[in-house]
DNA sequence: TAAAAAATCCTGTTTTTACAGGAGAAAAAT
DNA sequence: ATTTTTCTCCTGTAAAAACAGGATTTTTTA
């Protein structure tokens, strides 16, 4: 059987520092190296290329979706699973939607971190525990899909802007800002603009 | 010398083991374990005190501030550092509040994690290095101190109630709440609740 | 216990949202 | 090329929030 080769890329050293300890001794992992940012990852990638990534998604400066979709891009090859604390529907739907195999978050111990690489590495899609319960659990309470305009809308209603604000600003009607900001309380099922900056933020839309 | 004795909560069991990792041939760090919870972490302390606790902020069910509260308050001679990836004024000011002794974010290295215990250790304060950045350099965006009522009140307005609900609810005059109201907006410098719901989320407050 | 802070209530006015119900034009997807 | 989606605009009304400027009573805290 060939070894896995593994790759880690996350801005945190003690996350970096723990899979590694992990998987140092188990037989079919091959520890390749670490990155602590999207850049540095692509550098490497350059020279070497893994068989699979482990893959931080919240990464300063490029995220690690934004990273995911290049990484996915250029190097077909290599298999991504994503990695964090976060357990949000649209952090992994962005994740998965961008290329990567599997998700896994960063609460789970070696046996789900080695099943992971291992099922993806069978061209199988992999979720640990707890993200699988989310992504199956309350197709319900799905995100509204926003458009470009309505998402510019709803920044600008964060911003504090009214509508007659926003109208100016894109140089559009008043009443067309209204009709935005109906849709995105209709969408969000949202009573008042409180409830809708709450989702937005809390489902990290803003 | 003395060894400092140190137990961690956390729980992301790949961080316990990166910490781990990193001070095992470490002479002056003597591990005695480590909790993925509150409770676990209660029970462990019922039979064995450590010298120093790195407590992880955000965990399951009883936060890391809270749990930070009841242990110094239990056994004020375990010294605390906080433990968290978010470089938040409010999140470190609630920690030292609660009777932490220092805070490192999970981006630091080995020397940073020996320096902060070392320096605890010495009754001393220890800041990572961003987090000390962030304490240090802007003390003009400061949060807010809310009061009780106050707080209350911005929890029901996130819900969505209207000023008339909240009124109901609290069993107090519509005009009170009006009042809350206002000083929610000026207190937070917000033009309307939409930023006031923004930087409420955005600061933990919600 | 005196001073400070918090919570309560009030009258008015103006501005902004929320809600209802359409409808045409431009873009995008099939 | 045609359907569907998105973006645009409209009229009108009711409800709610924002703004101004007080004032009294509880609680806390020094």
């Amino acid at each position: 059987m060939m070894k896995t080769r593994v790759f880690i890329v996350d801005d945190h050293f003690m996350v970096i520092e723990g899979i590694k300890s992990l998987l140092q001794n188990e037989a079919e992992i091959e520890w390749t190296g670490h990155a602590t940012n999207a850049e540095s990852c692509m550098a490497f990638l350059k020279r070497e290329q893994p068989d699979l990534i482990l893959m931080d998604i919240s990464l300063p400066e490029k995220s690690g979706i934004e990273l995911c979709k290049e990484v996915h891009s250029k190097y077909p090859a290599i298999r991504i699973i994503g990695l964090s604390t976060f357990n949000q529907r649209s952090y992994i739907e962005k994740m998965m939607e961008n290329g990567a195999s599997g998700y896994l978050l960063k609460n789970v111990g070696k046996e789900e971190i080695l099943k992971g690489i291992e099922t993806v590495m069978q061209h199988k899609k992999y979720f640990s525990h707890e993200a699988a319960l989310t992504i199956r659990s309350n197709p319900n309470k799905e995100l509204p899909i926003l458009t470009r305009r309505e998402k510019e809308v709803l920044e600008l209603i964060a911003a504090g802007l009214t509508n007659q604000e926003i109208a100016d600003k894109l140089f559009i009607s008043y009443t067309t800002v209204d009709t935005h900001r109906k849709n995105l309380l209709q969408k969000f099922e949202a009573k008042n603009v409180a409830v809708l900056i709450n989702l937005a933020t809390k489902n990290g839309l803003l």
